[in-house]
RNA sequence: GCGGGUAUGGCGGAAUUGGCAGACGCGCCAGACUUAGGAUCUGGUGUCCCCGACGUGCAGGUUCAAGUCCUGUUACCCGCACCA
């Protein structure tokens, strides 16, 4: 009889779905397991193949947890804000409200067929405004915590989309989502303070299990540098101040350059001999994209202001200042002393204005290139450091500026504030009101959700403001402070916002009084594992920690980190080894591996593709081995025979299987966990029968990978209740021992034979057995060592 | 340039502390059943000059023994990119 995995696949999913088989319980004396994936972006596209890779690892997860006795918390939910919705809305003219419900009804329906043991009673939307109430209650709680604040700035402009993007949505110079050209514009910008958590992001770091990649991710992006702030004087008056992380080099500083946007230039304006050619580079930087900055990387550019000195306050003397936009206004303090000797960045533009090099620090050859190593050399030309190295340069010459009140030890992150506006339609509003009298006022939390209007036009304005701007009954409003006429803020939140705490709403997603309850929170926080996308480790999960910590600060939350452990999968490519996408023609449809094959095969699939931490080209080949594997496990019911205990021929080979499955999939390795079932089958098939026992928990191991299947003949075989209901196999280590083992026989490191031994196997005793069985090789040969390594080898070295 | 990663049969990939290289699967070959096979079952399948030798990107080294450790090197992928 063949499987017929469509009908049982249905069978199943209703019968988990009616029954409520995969609720988390609101039961706060249980053991807990909170696993999480990160929720889908509900795009036009439907599910791509990519999404269930992750989804299936932690279902399996939480199907293994439930069997091992966890109260389980495996949630889904819809990240719905965001661009393409609203564009497509836009583009048909459909309110971007219904484009999601469709979107999010295709995704549920995608989700649901692949057996995904989610609670979805639980299910969330971000654009939900129950939901959306509690992000916009987190931005008011930041505002009231001076963490949100407004500022004049340039931002990255994408000309098609018509919006400000984060610096982390600009992608080689050009916007991420729609490739268009970025710009600089400056606006006034909502943006969150993210930087006043660098070091706690950095440091609880060590708290948490995240692999390391990430980790390093995170530190990078972080990007913490110790230095020292030096303070020159100037010839104008006025203190200029530097970030450097080099001061022991502080005596080779030749000139200083400041950023073009620095605003000393315009206080030194009357003092500037060539106030026409420094206005006139400022405009040309400012005219430059980020794309054009990067590909003119190679030549230095810049303008020397006449008329403005420096002094370097070691030694007096008097150097040039400069303009260049190699030196980043939001980066330090936007000015820098160069010493060319020691930074390749210096050099090269001493090089092109033919600026005196002078080496502090020995051991390279300043005359071809900069040396730029901290490990070796020795100062020289120096005055007090001379002759030290550079680390006791560097604890030298702080202490220096610190006595004579010239500067200070600093720690500098390149991470910058989080900029939260976003001139379009599709997003959370941001619950502030301005008023002439009063300034930035919150809306009042009585007030939440903060809807938006509903209108039928929200095309972006060519000027760049929000499309909301221009609905004057949402604008106009009333001030909550002193009841005066006043405008509503217009823009909307980005696409992170919601995300940034979705795991939290999980835990009591219908509380109206709360982001959840108290008890809620602390019984099911942190999340015990979280996988996603290495794409995200930057954005989103940065900004989620951040919330997190926030969070945690006004007791919100009792955990300081949200994640206790975090993993990332490959990416699933096209049959050519590339990256799936529609215009490389390489799309797999999971509706239709479903459809032909089936969930079960479709999971098993994913998961036996390859390494799950690395990506791994699709092969419609390739699938069929899996379902040929859930075929033959299907037929095993001809050969059923009754049993309440392993047989001899089979009990290690239970053991060892149930062994590795349990420890497999605890690291990851879905695809050995697989392949150990696989090998189980086989010797199944040798042996020619099955008994009940051994059935039963061969389905308990499958259940987790192709829970359809599993329960099917779970029940057919009347092994009691529902499979779910059951317990999670256990093996004996003991138990997985052969009672006979294969040892290796070598000579001189050469395989020459094998022997089969008791695994009790003495020392003398595998070696006289190892001797017999090589015995042509070593004839007439000394054998000068002998090397055992039990249950391994036997090694004879000979002469 | 910096950071992270990868390199193993025709293909996807296995391989605790160094200990049988190629588990498991795909594909391929042969056979069985069959009117038929793109179904199923059984056996085989790293390469070659096949009782032997060679073989984990490349070149060295350590070791009784190296995919694994050390030194050097190449190619590709991902992320960041003038961060002082």
């Amino acid at each position: 009889m063949k499987y017929d995995f469509a009908s049982v696949e249905k069978k199943w999913q209703k019968i988990w779905q009616d029954k409520n088989v995969f609720a988390a319980k609101n039961d706060y004396t249980l053991p807990k397991y909170y696993a999480l994936v990160e929720f889908p972006y509900p795009s036009g596209q439907g599910l791509h193949v990519g999404h269930p890779r992750s989804y299936t690892a932690l279902d399996i997860v939480a199907r293994k947890r439930r069997l091992q006795g966890y109260n389980v918390l495996y949630p889904m939910g819809w990240d719905a804000f965001g661009l393409p919705t609203e564009n497509y809305a836009i583009k048909n003219k459909i309110h971007p409200e219904i484009v999601t419900k469709q979107n999010v009804a295709r995704f549920k329906e995608q989700l649901m067929s692949l057996g995904l043991s989610f609670d979805w009673n639980r299910e969330i939307n971000t654009t939900d405004p129950d939901y959306y109430k509690w992000t916009q209650w987190i931005f008011l709680q930041l505002f009231k915590k001076g963490l949100a604040y407004k500022k004049e700035m340039s931002v990255n402009w994408c000309t098609s989309c018509k919006v400000v993007l984060a610096n982390e949505e600009v992608v080689n110079g050009v916007c991420e989502r729609c490739g268009g050209e970025v710009v600089h514009k400056v606006k006034s910008q909502w943006m969150l303070k993210i930087t006043e958590y660098a070091q706690r992001l950095i440091d609880d770091l060590d708290d948490v299990d995240y692999i390391d990649r990430v980790k390093i991710s995170q530190k990078n992006w972080i990007g913490r540098s110790t230095g020292a702030e030096v303070e020159f004087d100037t010839t104008a008056g006025d203190v200029l101040t530097v970030y450097t992380t080099r001061p022991d080099t502080l005596y080779g500083a030749t000139y200083m350059v400041i950023s073009p946007e620095h605003p000393m230039i315009e206080k030194w304006a009357g003092q500037i001999g060539n106030m026409a050619a420094v206005r006139e580079y400022q405009a040309v930087s400012a005219r430059k994209s980020d794309f054009e900055r990067t590909e003119i990387v190679k030549e230095k550019t810049g303008v020397r202001l006449e008329g403005v000195k420096a002094v370097n306050p070691v030694n007096g003397k008097e150097i040039p200042i400069f303009i260049s936009d190699y030196v980043l206004m939001t980066y330090g303090t936007g000015a820098i002393m160069a010493v060319p000797a020691h930074d390749t960045r210096d050099y090269d533009f001493a090089k092109a204005f033919d600026l005196p090099i002078i080496e502090v620090v020995s051991g390279g050859d300043v005359s071809k290139e900069a040396f730029t190593d901290c490990a070796t050399g020795t100062m020289v030309n120096s005055g007090i450091l001379d002759g030290l190295s550079v680390e006791e340069a560097k604890k030298k010459i702080i202490e220096w500026l610190e006595e004579n009140h010239k500067g200070r030890p600093k720690v500098n992150y390149k991470l910058r504030d989080w900029v939260f506006s976003r001139q379009r339609f599709w997003g959370e509003p941001i619950p502030i009101v301005y008023c002439e009298k009063c300034g930035y006022v919150p809306v009042p939390e009585s007030e939440l959700p903060l809807r938006l209007p509903e209108v039928e036009s929200f095309e972006p304005t060519d000027d760049g403001e929000s499309p909301l701007s221009k609905m004057e009954s949402f604008v106009n409003t009333i001030c909550p402070h002193c009841g005066g006429p006043a405008k509503r803020e217009t823009d909307t939140m980005p696409q992170w916002a919601g995300s940034s705490w979705y795991f939290l709403r999980y835990c009591d997603p219908h509380n109206p009084d709360a982001i959840a309850s108290k008890e809620a929170l602390d019984y099911w926080l942190p999340v015990d594992w979280y996988n996603g996308g290495m794409e995200h480790t930057t954005l989103h999960l940065l900004y989620s920690r951040f919330w997190h910590k926030f969070l945690y600060d006004i007791g919100v939350v009792s955990t300081k980190e949200p994640y206790a452990k975090r993993t990332s999968h490959g990416m699933i490519l096209g049959e050519n080894g590339e990256k799936m996408s529609k215009s490389r023609g390489n799309v797999v449809n999971p509706d239709e591996i479903v459809r032909e094959y089936g969930a079960d095969t479709m999971r098993l699939y994913e998961m036996f593709i390859g390494d799950f931490e690395k990506s791994a080209p699709w092969s419609s080949a390739s699938i069929k081995g899996c379902k040929r594997f859930l075929d033959r496990i299907w037929a095993l019911q001809d050969n059923v025979i009754e049993g309440e205990e392993y047989r001899d021929e089979l009990r290690a080979a239970m053991h060892k299987t149930i062994k590795k499955v349990t420890e497999d999939i605890e690291n990851l390795k879905f695809n050995t966990a697989i392949a150990a079932m696989m090998t189980l089958l086989n010797q199944i098939a040798a042996v020619g029968s099955i008994n009940r026992r051994e059935f039963k928990d061969f389905l308990m191991l499958l259940n987790p990978f192709a829970p359809h299947i599993a329960e099917e003949i779970f029940e057919k075989l009347n092994f009691g209740g529902m499979l779910t209901e059951n317990l999670w196999p256990a093996y004996d280590e003991a138990e997985c021992v052969e009672d006979t083992i294969e040892l290796v026989v070598q000579v001189n490191g050469k395989l020459r034979g094998k022997i089969t031994v008791p695994a009790d196997v003495t020392k003398e005793d595998a070696l006289a057995a190892a001797k017999g069985e090589v015995s042509a090789a070593v004839e007439g040969k000394n054998v000068v060592k002998e090397i055992y390594v039990p249950g391994k080898l036997v090694n004879l070295v000979v002469k």
